[in-house]
RNA sequence: GGGGAGAUACCAAAGUGGCCAACUGGGGCAGACUGUAAAUCUGCUGUCGUAUGACUUCGUAGGUUCGAAUCCUGCUCUCCCCA
């Protein structure tokens, strides 16, 4: 369930509360993604007291080959097993398919892997995959879909847009079928997909609108296309998919695709970018981008930023941090992980403040200058 | 005092007549990273702003040779063994 709070007068941003059984998120809003069961290199403590996240994800791949079904089950699904009691939302396996293309052949019935742990075959099916996150027992779920590669060929991107379709149809006649494991409610979200040309994208989020769930899902972006691209497939699909949903764009991305997405009524990301990058040494400020791991920082002392409310971001000093990443300390990865996070959160935030005060625009063109600085 | 081994770039360590400005690690400097097979990957790392180019290098001083980090001689230093 979802509710619009307000819209900004001169954008397409709105602010709105998206209601779980595990509790309530604010949007425009950011969720950190815990892949294999951990925001990697950050404490379920943190990322609810210092970082303050209301929903993280989880991967239903990455889940299913390890620990597998059965300690999810046992455990009354992800939330008991890393003992969340905040929202989460699984991604299908859908990016895996496209990340792991190596190592899957796609047919009409779905997906088959070799899983990269230890090269054992597995089958997901648009089916199966909605099962699979019955038990992992996320808040929110992902239909099953092919995230297709850019560039990619126009006759390609239809027939895997066609096939995605096919698919969600069939994921979502099975979740229709099934219920909720562990008693708390479960939403579905389908995907458009449709690469980077507008009449697809146009045709996919139709069909995904007639499909009317609960929140609706841009996939395939951010997949290596030029940030003007993107953009301009997101207003296109953005001016289909129903207002009344929240709408989740997947994968990304930097402080300033955010930005421009929630301008063009985006209202849910998810991005590996805060904790990976972190781990390799760069930090997102309102400033700008710092590389921690330049010379220059050696022997800067300051705070690594006091802008963002975590307790690490005014605690540690650039200089403590650098060394700590220099010498591959694990500390360096969290402090990083942390810091990003919180600021990532902060912006989300300060971006629904702006929206409710009507100057997201003005507050928007600025914001994005600044955030694109190399420190 | 006697015998043996060795000195290579920031460090470690290959190379033992031309394919050597010198393998490879590490360190350092920089870059990448967007629904996480990533605490990962890539580039550079003698000097000359770039170079298929020039110049200066392999403890040190000489020598042999068309050509030496590689062979010979002296010197300096280090390590090991025996007294």
């Amino acid at each position: 369930m979802f509710e619009i709070q307000k819209y900004n007068p001169d954008s397409s941003a709105r602010t709105g509360i998206l209601h779980t059984d595990h509790g309530i998120i604010q949007t425009p809003v950011f969720m950190p993604v815990g892949t294999a069961g951990t925001v990697k290199g950050v404490q379920q403590r943190d990322l609810k007291h210092d970082i303050n996240a209301g929903i993280i994800l989880g991967n239903t791949y990455h889940l299913y080959l390890r620990p597998g079904m059965d300690i999810l089950r046992q455990a009354e699904g992800l939330h008991g097993f890393m003992n969340w009691d905040r929202a989460i939302l699984t991604d299908s396996g859908g990016y895996q398919v496209f990340s792991l293309s190596d190592n899957r052949k796609l047919t009409e019935e779905g997906a088959l892997f070799r899983s990269h742990i230890d090269g054992s075959s597995h089958k997901f099916t648009p089916e199966s995959v909605v099962d699979l996150q019955r038990v992992i027992g996320a808040d929110i779920i992902m239909a099953f879909d092919e995230c297709t590669p850019y560039p990619c060929d126009y006759a390609y991107a239809k027939s895997s847009m066609d096939m995605t379709h096919r698919w969600l149809d069939r994921g979502i006649k099975r979740f229709k079928q099934g219920e909720s494991m562990y008693g708390h409610r479960q939403q579905f979200f389908p995907i458009v997909q449709g690469s980077v040309y507008g009449d697809l994208r146009r045709q996919s989020a139709e069909y995904i609108a007639e499909r009317d769930m609960p929140g609706n899902a841009i996939g395939g972006l951010s997949v290596g296309e030029p940030a003007e691209m993107m953009y301009e497939m997101i207003a296109v699909v953005n001016d289909i998919l129903p207002d009344a949903k929240p709408r989740y764009l997947m994968g990304v991305g930097t402080p300033v695709n955010i930005l421009e997405a929630i301008d063009l009524g985006v209202d849910m990301f998810d991005c590996v970018m805060p904790t990976r990058n972190g781990r390799n040494g760069m930090l997102f400020t309102a400033d700008g981008i710092i590389n921690i791991k330049n010379l220059k920082w050696a022997d800067d002392f300051s705070p690594i930023d006091i802008n963002t409310p975590s307790d690490v971001s005014s605690y540690y000093s650039k200089a403590y941090l650098r060394h700590l990443v220099m010498s591959g300390e694990i500390l360096g990865a969290q402090i990083a992980s942390i810091h990003n996070l919180a600021f990532y959160l902060w912006l989300v935030n300060e971006a629904r403040g702006h929206i409710e005060k009507g100057d997201f625009r003005s507050w928007k063109e600025k914001m994005v200058v600044a955030l694109a600085q190399r420190l």
